[in-house]
This record gives C-alpha cells, structure tokens and sequence, in this order.
RNA sequence: GGUCUCAUCGUCUAACGGUUAGGACACCAGGUUUUCAUCCUGGCAAUCGGAGUUCGAUUCUCCGUGAGAUCACCA
C-alpha cells in the first residue's frame, strides 16, 4: 500500500502541434492526477534537436491553457524537480548513465554506421530479427561521450501489468542493447524518460499504443538501473476519419487551437476526446469537465482504437452551448459576432444570443445567423419565387398581405405576446395559413433563409425597424 | 518477415456466462401554428469466422481471418 501522492506527467517532443491524439494523453493523465489531489507535470522532451520545430513548445502550453489542462510543474513555471525540459538536464543523464557504466550494464558503441548497415543486411538476408545484442563487442572502448552509449541488455521474458490492456508478456528475444545516449550528447526518450520519471517521481505513465513494443527494453532499464517501474497505462490510437490509420498530421490531424477557432468550446473537445475511448458505463454522454474528473478511471478505458467523428462533435458543441447561461455564453461568443454587430449595444447583442442559442452549432454560425439584427438587409425576391407557396402569390396578393400588416403591427404593443396575438388576429384578417402570411413577413424582414420565431424576431427588431422593413418591400413590389 | 496488441450497428460505445444485445451520433419518417435549429415520437442498423469448455457463450480457451503498432544515434 503506497501513501504516495500520484504523480502524472504529459511529456510531448516540442516537433509540431497539438492534435487530439496528444491532447487526449495529457487529458487522461490530468484527470488521474486532478481526481486524487495529485500533480500534473508538463515536461518538454527535446532530446531530438533536428525534428525540434520553433514556437512548438509555446503552441503546447498556449493549446493545453486554452482547454483547461492545467500543470503543477513544468517549463514555464518550474517545480521542485526543475528544469523540466530536458535539452537542461543533459548533467543528469550523464550521472545516469555513468551509474550504469560502473556497474557494467551500458558500453560504448564501437561500430561505424556502415557497419551497422551491415550488420542490418545480414540479419535481412538470414531472415532474422536484427539485434545489435548479437554483435556486442567484447571489449568496448572507453566512453568518451562521442559515440553511442549503449544498455548492456540482460534479455529475459517479461511480464507486466496495464492498467488499460491488462497483464502482457513478451519473450527475450524483444531485448536488445538499445542506445542510452547519443553521440551528440543527448540522451534518447528510451533512457530519459526513465531517468525523468524516477527522479520527478512519476507513478503513472501514461501513453500512446506506439510505445508498447518498446516496454520490454524500458523494463530492462529499471532493472539495470534497479529502480522500481511506475504504473503503466496504454491508450489506444485515436484513427483518422478516413481508413485504418492511426489519426496524423498528414490524415488531415487539426491542430485543437484551430477546432477552438472554429467556434466549439473548450469544455466540448474535453468532453468529446475524452469519449473517444473512455466512458463511465451509463448512458450518459455528456459531461461536465468537473463530472470528468469524478468519474474517470483508467480501466474503463477502451482497448481498441477509436475513430474521430466530426457530426458527434458537432452535435456535442450543440449540446454544451445549450448548457450554457446567456450571461457565460455572451462572455463566449465576444469574437464571433457578424461585423455589423460592432457598435450595438450590450442590451440588443444578448437578446440576439438568447433566440439564437439554440440554433448555434459552433460558435462560427453566429454571424450567419444574425447579421440582419444589425444591419439592413438586401431584399432577395428568388426567396420568394423559391418558396412553394408564396411563389403562387400574384403581386398584389403581396402587397396587400403585407399592408395589412403593417396596420396591424402599427397597433401593436410590441413585446413578443402582443405580437402573437397580432399575428393570429391577422390570420383572420386575411384569412390566410401561417405558412403564407408568417413566412412572407419573415422573409420581408429578415431575408434570411431562417430565423428565431417570428414574434421573437419582431420584438427583437423593434417596431419602427419592422415596419421600415415592411414598407420596403411593399414598395419594392 | 519477427514481435506485440486489438476485434459489438456506418461511427462512439453498454451488457457478474443467462438481456427481445441497450444508448448516443449519423441517416429516414412523423409531431411541436412559417423557415432553420432545438425538443418529442418512431424506424433502419452489430456480436469477424471455425472449433472447444458449459445446461447456456458478445463474454472463457484454442485456431484462423482482419486491422493496427513496432523493429532509428525519432519520440
């Protein structure tokens, strides 16, 4: 029974964006970490200067701020264990390292790469798995740093256990002798992440399916290193929408900032990430982000790998801006109004948000769906011709409809029920269907292939606006 | 090719070895005095195949098949 507080950390390579794949990791790792009173670390893991991408590691911290998936310790905010990037702490992996070399368990790699090369083709033409372990020298030079420093591996069978795939095992013939440091200096993920993790004592680590066929040579590290393993948890590949490929940049993987961009809210990519692979075994499906946290657990995690559907997503950003009050989503939607919106007033702009709440599948639709709040629109007469009853309308039939309008709505106290009286006294008026004589007057006053209830729409226009709009178009005609 | 992993509606998924295999998205059809959306009702639709264990397998075992991952001085 370990009284130690869980430790959990999301270690990305600063080479790229942050695409769900990577988000969905570092969520699931903060959940286990937030749910217990434990930590979240972000470390960045730059051990690889060629693929390093600039602004990467900025992109990271700016994309896990924007979700919510806060850290206690990482590179912008340091911790007890800093520096937490790993280009900063090339002096601990050198110690490491050393503590193996004393203890016979890492050597220098004497080979040159055309040697290796040929060492590979061999192993090829023999129809045999490569190993180097099969060539290891037998007295290695010194280590000078400036050649490859490699695990002296002690191949067995292993066994361990997964929190998300259960009890797995692999035969010897998986261990090799890897390569612990680079000849530039650096370390490589295989050792610094073991180093990292026991010195920032992780106890779960949590990580892509990628990493599972490297597990047997990591569990040969501890051993070398005769530390204690953390607990591991495996999740399964999130898959492009398209195929059976793992979801990457090149299947059209988007950048989280962009899905943020593109108008659906945080707590939405939260909510649906976190679905893609995990659930809490009712028929609930959506969750608060505090809800998320209570109810997630590791071994409800799925093992096979899950397709990112972008209608779900879209249904679940409907479903989260429903949830929200007007007052939190106003506060949202501050740079999603129609340019014709700029100077109206708070007031106007929140009665706008409250009829089209329900109508917004991300936060984009707003400017479509009401930019003539705002401004006048441009009368469009093939909205008409294009409507199957009104088309059978003669001119004057028009003009006359919406005369009587205009005397009726004139008289009109104006709030959302007068007008609803009004408009159903005008239905016996005119004798017409609600078909005819409602959707003549939307489209009168919006010209807008859809809008909010009529009468909620005219209260919001405002009665000279209305009635403005009305004698236009009976002029028009 | 070696090694490892996985396998329920088109998609995300539920189901102590006993259920008419459930829910959600999408789609289709209706309803809520116009439209679009919401909301409600209904419909379509799945246990990869074959053995075995069992009174009884989606569930356990084995063999196939399919899919994925990995075999770098990348992570």
């Amino acid at each position: 029974m370990s009284h130690s507080v869980i430790r959990t950390r999301f270690a990305p390579s600063p080479t790229g964006f942050m695409h769900v794949g990577g988000i969905r990791t570092a969520l699931f790792a903060w959940f286990v970490a937030r749910q217990s009173e434990g930590a979240f670390i972000l470390r960045l893991e730059d051990t690889d200067q060629k693929r390093e991408v600039e602004g990467s590691a900025d992109h990271i911290l700016a994309a896990l701020g924007a979700l919510g998936i806060t850290h206690d310790e990482g590179p912008d905010i340091g911790g007890p264990y800093a520096p937490y990037v790993q280009s900063e702490r090339l002096d601990i992996y050198k110690a490491w390292a050393q503590k193996l070399i004393d203890v016979g368990r890492a050597y220098a790699d004497p080979y040159t790469a055309t040697e290796l090369e040929a060492f590979r083709e061999s192993a090829k033409a023999n129809k045999k798995a490569f190993l180097y372990r099969e060539h290891r020298p037998e007295n290695p030079p010194e280590w000078d740093g400036t050649t490859p420093l490699r695990l002296k591996s002690d191949p067995k069978p292993y066994q361990w256990h997964d929190e998300v795939l259960g009890d797995l095992s692999t035969s010897p013939e998986v261990i090799d002798d890897i390569i612990l440091m680079k000849s530039d200096g650096f370390p490589t993920y295989n050792f610094a992440h073991i180093v990292d993790d026991a010195e920032m004592k992780i106890t779960h680590i949590i990580r892509g399916q990628e990493f599972i066929a490297s597990q047997p040579n990591y569990l040969n590290i501890y051993d070398a290193l005769e530390i204690d393993h953390p607990i591991f948890a495996t999740m399964p590949h999130i898959m492009a929408e398209a195929g059976n490929k793992k979801l990457g940049k090149r299947d059209g993987a988007k950048d989280v900032l962009d899905y943020l961009k593109d108008g659906y809210l945080p707590e939405t990519m939260i909510n649906f990430i976190a679905s893609l692979g995990w659930n809490d075994g009712t028929e609930q499906e959506i969750f608060t982000i505090p809800e998320m946290i209570e109810k997630f657990s590791l071994d409800r995690v799925q093992k096979s790998g899950a397709r990112f559907d972008e209608k779900r997503l879209e249904w679940m950003n409907g479903q989260h801006i429903r949830l929200l009050s007007l007052d939190d989503l106003y506060a949202r939607v501050a740079d999603f109004w129609p340019e014709s919106a700029k100077d109206a007033t708070e007031d106007k702009k929140k009665l706008v948000l409250g009829l089209v709440q329900d109508r917004l599948k991300t936060l984009k639709d707003l400017a479509i769906l009401t930019d003539y709040f705002f401004t006048e629109p441009t009368p469009d007469w093939s909205m008409i011709e294009g409507n199957k009853q009104l088309s059978k309308l003669e001119p004057v039939e028009i003009n006359t409809l919406l005369s009587e309008a205009i005397v009726s709505l004139e008289e009109s106290e104006f709030t959302p029920e007068a007008i609803q009286e009004t408009l159903n006294q005008l239905l016996e008026i005119t004798g017409q269907k609600p078909g005819i004589l409602f959707s003549l007057i939307r489209l009168a006053v919006s010209w807008a292939p859809f809008s909010p209830a009529l009468n909620d729409t005219l209260a919001v226009l405002g009665k000279d606006t209305v009635l403005e709009r009305l004698r236009a178009a009976t002029s028009a005609q």
